[in-house]
DNA sequence: TGTCTAGTAGACAAATCTGTCTGCTCTTGA
DNA sequence: TCAAGAGCAGACAGATTTGTCTACTAGACA
């Protein structure tokens, strides 16, 4: 017997239809507004299928952050090779091509942690991960780009990565990508002009 | 007659009973996870008389973010007398402030904004006015400081607001207060020690 | 004394929530 | 040919949701 697929939970054309319409529905109008019969409905997948890949809701939703986490970092894969402080300011205009998508309603990872309270719970543990995954990211592009103070400035820009991702959705301003440029210029300390 | 307490929804001991606990439970749990038998156990109160001030929950939601957003006016209002880019520091610290308190879970309206994807729902839109309404207020302080961009800075100010609120929640960053000072020196161009 | 108002207590309806379980139909591989 | 696994369909349980409605109590006031 050739070791195929022992471990449940990986590559199913049913479990991948139920992730989808989850992160659709989840990103849309947040995780508590949306059950599991609607999703299952939606997807077009029996009741028992969905608890034999997603024993509870919650691993679904984990699932759904994970899968957004996952989405966020290929995106900044695809980034082309530039200089560390070009890479930075790509990395934020990111914000920007994804606040021009349609059915934009902000950062996933905000929207979801602000549904659970607990700050141990599995769903926001996955949070934690991605959100410290950036960090780290931002401070190695710091630190090539000769940062004098790395740490401050990550967590400086950490802060406005947040920021914009909360305003582009609420504020919707005008000419964001201008915005996002000046503050992040501001807060590398490029420009004084205030 | 005396044109007494016509007008319903105002001064009761019962109505502010139910607001206060909603405000506990909402902010502490997030509003889907509060439902309205909870809210009437926990505030003594018969479900008659919670429909008679709040004839829906949204309104009691409607009614919870309105209560925040007059709580926080009156904390900038406290704030003594000084000059304006004083101001700007002080109306930040106060987000130390809040950080500070026992069960903070970051910033009201971003957390109910999470939990409304519709922005033309009257929740959302006393969380829009509440959002406004500070815009606008650091917009003045940057005039009187005589910022040479202050259209443009009152974004970014309010950019770093929320980040700041965010962070403060889900990161607890050590030395907040620095990093706050930071944040904002950086955006007024007062520190460019990147 | 009688009436009006605010409030309490709780039954009830209708929908919806998560999760379990039974039974059926495919497809694939030995 | 036959057995196992994957998936579908849907009933069911038990809790919980928002909201309505009836019946009662206590105080204020004319």
């Amino acid at each position: 017997m050739v070791d195929h697929a022992t471990d449940i939970g990986r590559e199913s054309a049913a479990r991948n239809r139920i992730l989808d319409t989850a992160t659709n529905l989840f990103y849309a109008e947040g995780v508590h507004a949306v059950g599991i019969d609607r999703i299952i409905a939606e997807a077009g997948v029996a009741k028992a299928t969905f608890y034999k890949y997603f024993p509870a809701k919650d691993e679904l939703v984990r699932a759904y952050i994970q899968g957004q986490s996952r989405q966020g970092r290929a995106m900044i894969d695809k980034i082309s090779e530039r200089s560390a402080r070009d890479s930075i300011l790509a990395i934020f205009d990111l914000v920007a091509d994804a606040a021009a998508q349609p059915g934009y309603r902000g950062c996933p990872f905000l929207n979801a942690a602000a549904e659970y309270p607990e700050p141990s719970h599995p769903v926001r543990q996955a949070i934690d991960e991605h959100r410290q995954w950036k960090r780290d990211l931002l401070l190695g592009l710091l630190e090539a780009d000769g940062c004098l103070d790395p740490e401050t400035t990550a967590d400086v820009l950490t802060v406005a990565n947040d920021g914009l991702l909360v305003a582009s959705h609420l504020d919707k301003p005008a000419n964001l990508r201008r915005l996002i440029r000046e503050t992040v210029l501001r807060i590398l300390g490029l420009s004084a002009d205030a």
